[in-house]
DNA sequence: AAAATATAGACAATCGTTTGCGCTTTGATG
DNA sequence: CATCAAAGCGCAAACGATTGTCTATATTTT
């Protein structure tokens, strides 16, 4: 019942050969009698031998697992995300340690101190909405442990990191949106801690600028991500005296929020008020009435990248000969895709 | 640059101690002087020191990690069970390895072998679709590699499990329609293979019996779960000679490809036709047209307890005598959630 | 036949931590 | 003053695998 699982020990044992001419034998060390080797294997086959991992990982310090923070995984863009690591990782043979942040510092800081001491041999992480010291994250950097951030990522030079280009994407967003017409364009973004926000805003007001159409401030409001706050920032741009004919939102789940809202409101989509946001979540698909645009933000490609980028960085010769060619700084270009009615 | 993560031989060799009083220092151990213990701690303290888990597992054979493999991260239904697994093993200090199987078996098959060289101390696992051979997780047991299967579980007695109670749901679902007034119900099940298909099946029948209405199996189809074989189910059931005036799908997802094929056959969502499913997803809380009902199978509930019943497993003075109780066969009860329009 | 070389395998250290056992020192007791 | 116990700490083994070094035997060379 209780079969242990063998040991290169057991193996020796049985036949009467030391540990490490086993060792050897299954390695095809060239110091071994081939009688001898193919007893070894023979056997080794037998008994399903497996060298014990713990025990590899132990002495070679290295885990061959990473480990993974994301903010939530049901979020659909970190589940895709997943599909990208998973995917790189299993090509290396490392498995994938995930914990989720929900968004919260502490637990994000206490998931960083976990992977830390189960000396996973490296980091991939889309920081919390409310991040904005890095230092837990960067310490990694002096225990050997490389970190990359991907999507969410903080403002400093000195990280390796990929995120998509939101300046690109919002600006085919905002001219889609002025060829259609709209002259009074509201923006609904998120926290002003992300840096993708303020990106956002820069972008809109160049394009709007480069266009010669008036910016109103106004029309720039934020909301922290929840059906409330989405739900108030509507309020905000619908109470304008001029209120917007069509608004950007920071992602699909908030132009959910906006345009059920705006339903409520008896606004017409896509008559009284266009909607346009980023990410392109498949759910999409299934609404009545759907963003008229979203841009497409590869959270596939963006996470595939990013592991790749970690598996160098994890590759011999790494020591600090690495970082001489400076900090990956990867930016994926958005797409946007505009559904069909 | 390079800081060597510490070690009690690092402390040792600077307080001129020994290792195993460092060790005992730290531990509390009642044979070491205050001094000593005091003196230990603050430079253990001083210099972040902190075990090195790998030695530990190594040591205690033990990874303290458990591995859990899921058809698909995607998934809302599953990224919301991990969040009770990880809750749990979070609280039992444990970590989580994550693996998707996307419903292919090879994958399963070789995901299940890279957790068990990684020597996981448990696994959770929801099967894929297509498994019908249990033999590679049964193994894991032989090696005291506890096995607990939740939601998509197999059809065997000597296995832990936690699955929802199908029958109950199904009842509650059926027994609304009926009360709804509808007479000729249709059913979109999904692959035969999956026992909660059959069961599906069976309390189907068994309340239209005991309501004494006409079962008809041509008002029974499958889908192969995608959008294509959703489709076709309908098709099937909308040429019916007396085509049915409500339909109960197996999840959300198909119903919600059935609802689009429904609306594209110009037909009226909860007029001309019904829809009631499982799985309760947020995202139906978008929909101009959700499901009339959906029979809630708390993901989050029914992970948690299988990941409660590993850990159970995993307990001290498990190693047979656990078995003497015999096999958790755990139904988590479903609820029917009736959309407010 | 003696010496040089090649071959096959054993020994032991190592990774970091825990823990049973044993050794030394101190202080108390008779 | 001798004896003993307790207190405080070190030694060494163990977990499983790898690897540099060493030894013993076998084979070849001169």
């Amino acid at each position: 019942m209780d079969n242990k699982l063998p040991t290169l020990k057991e193996i020796a044992k049985r036949l009467n050969f030391s540990v490490s001419t086993v060792s050897r034998a299954l390695h095809n060390h060239p110091s071994i009698g081939l009688r001898t080797k193919t007893q070894v294997q023979q056997l080794a086959k037998e008994l399903n031998y497996e060298p014990n991992q713990s025990a590899l990982f132990f002495k070679q310090q290295k885990t061959h697992s990473i480990g993974v923070i994301l903010p939530n995984l049901t979020e659909e863009f970190f589940s895709q995300a997943i599909n990208g690591i998973e995917d790189v990782s299993n090509n290396h043979k490392y498995s994938v340690l995930i914990g989720q942040s929900h968004d919260d510092i502490d637990k994000e800081q206490q998931i960083v101190t976990a992977m830390k001491n189960h000396r996973v041999d490296g980091l991939i992480i889309s920081i919390s909405k409310h991040t904005k010291n890095y230092d837990h994250l960067t310490a990694l950097e002096k225990y050997n442990i490389p970190v990359v951030f991907f999507d969410r990522v903080p403002d400093l030079s000195t990280v390796h990191k990929v995120s998509s280009n939101i300046n690109n994407g919002t600006k085919q967003a905002i001219e889609f949106l002025i060829k259609n017409g709209h002259r009074r364009i509201g923006v609904i973004n998120g926290p002003e801690e992300m840096k993708s926000c303020k990106e956002r805003t820069t972008t809109y007001m160049e394009v709007l600028q480069k266009k010669r159409i008036k910016i109103d401030l106004g029309l720039v409001v934020t909301t922290d991500l929840t059906k409330a706050g989405t739900h108030k920032a509507m309020e905000e741009l619908l109470s304008l005296k001029y209120p917007p004919t069509s608004i950007l939102t920071i992602n699909d789940y908030v132009a959910l929020d906006a345009i059920q809202y705006a339903r409520k409101e008896k606004l017409k989509i896509n008559k009284d008020i266009c909607f346009v946001s980023y990410a392109n979540l498949p759910i999409t698909n299934y609404l009545e009435f759907p963003p008229l645009a979203s841009v497409e933000q590869y959270p596939y490609e963006q996470a595939k990248k990013a592991t790749e980028i970690l598996f160098d960085l994890l590759a011999p010769g790494n020591d600090d000969a690495e970082k001489k060619p400076g900090y990956n700084n990867i930016l994926v270009e958005g797409q946007l895709i505009i559904h069909k009615k």
